[in-house]
DNA sequence: CGTAGGTTTGACTGATCTCAAGTTTGGTGG
DNA sequence: CCACCAAACTTGAGATCAGTCAAACCTACG
């Protein structure tokens, strides 16, 4: 995959290609897509949920999470975002969103009006799969965050969850395996894993004492293999193999 | 939508109009999919997590599941279908399923070879269309249901699981409106809320005794009204309205 | 009628939540 | 470089929702 120039889609780009072949056009009609970047701050919502939709925000730089909130209050993440990722592609098909968009980090956004990716789709069979696919892995992710909500211990379900971000990042950019520093709050996996910040707090006490990860400023896992294994982890649900 | 003759996929066809619009050389097409049809019995394997697929299964009569194991041998339900969903759309473009699919009843599955249907949606803008959105409008329920497992209590948890059940029957087929039977058990309520077979059964209780459903041999709803208020019940996300 | 699967109930346990302080951290301005 | 502040993290004690275990009880169906 030669890479001609610097864009900021280079990570898009790179996402495409491990989802399906790309060839030289497909790349650079991606590159060529109108955009309006934007610079954003944590806590910034970029999509509320009932809107309507006419845009797709593909988030160059920084974090971002999907959630949901219940009549009573309750906040439920269903997903993280890292950079390359494109926040709201079901809106290519359905133009009200059913949830919100938040930043969890300063970053920055380039917009893509929805009918000009609409039309990259019908052009590009192969960036159609790229798309099609990711948003398959996409389903096949919320359904263990169903699992793993439903069906497993706090201590597990923590686990998991920072497993699978660590995970997908280190699949997103290889340089950053060597970077275990995760970029979230207790508040945040709180509301990822369906528990209270007490309670996460403490749990990630009993994983720091099981010698699985270190409780500095912020969150890093030590230990790998024991990590999974607390985790009960198996990234077959990423389907990260070559297409 | 003239119908022209009887077929087995025309639950389907109907779907698929609902999705996107169709042309009468849309509709022919799908139903000239070439399709092996089989009696399967509540309780049979249709797919088994990690297994690799080649086929999709057109779920012509009966209800089915798809759920995940955790080491523990904890079993959560991510998904029930009912006649008309193909379901396993994602092994379109995913080969190994990350899930088993389970029926649920006895019925008739119709098996479609994926490579027929990869060729249909080539060749079919408006069905690949209706498919993608399907697939979106899967993805946000399985989105709704990390909520409802992560952040409801027991009892909205299961009203908001029969509210979603019931409210997808009705848009399949209008004439079961008026028939409010839900064909699940009590265990399988368990299994897809993330509780124990005891917990729902106290809770189905609560609920009768809230006058919102009634206790036959199976589920029935019998105040709408009350059980979608005590559901925390909004059905945007099903994305019901008009392509 | 006998059986298996599904449902119902009771008594007890325990994981997680709630409430209510503190304490640490990282950034900001003087 | 230090003082301050807000946000994040930590800890403890008590309450509660849901789980566990164990036993009946239906009910459809062969």
């Amino acid at each position: 995959m030669p890479s001609r120039s610097t864009s900021l889609f280079d990570r898009t780009i790179l996402k495409f290609d491990r989802l399906a072949y790309q060839d030289e056009l497909d790349r650079s009609s991606l590159r060529d897509l109108p955009f309006e970047l934007r610079t954003v701050h944590n806590g910034d919502y970029l999509v509320r949920a009932g809107e309507g939709v006419v845009r797709c925000g593909l988030l160059v730089e920084g974090y971002a999470c999907r959630h949901k909130v219940t009549r009573n209050g309750g906040r439920q993440i269903v997903s993280f975002h890292i950079p390359g990722d494109i926040l709201n592609l079901q809106n290519l098909f359905l133009e009200r969103s059913d949830h919100n968009l938040e930043m969890i980090s300063g970053g920055q956004v380039a917009w893509i009006p929805v009918h000009s990716l609409s039309a990259l789709v019908e052009n590009h069979p192969n960036i159609a799969k790229a798309i099609w696919r990711d948003t398959l892995i996409d389903a096949s992710i919320f359904r263990e965050w169903v699992v793993n909500v439903g069906r497993r211990t706090a201590k597990t379900r923590i686990a998991h969850m920072l497993c699978e971000f660590a995970a997908r990042r280190a699949t997103a950019d290889a340089s950053q395996t060597d970077n275990p520093y995760i970029p979230i709050t207790q508040q945040q996996i709180a509301d990822a894993t369906g528990l209270t910040p007490v309670h996460v707090n403490r749990m990630i006490r009993a994983l720091v004492e099981d010698g699985a990860m270190a409780r500095g400023s912020r969150v890093v896992i030590t230990d790998w293999a024991l990590m999974r294994s607390i985790a009960d982890f198996d990234p077959a649900y990423l389907h990260q193999q070559a297409a």
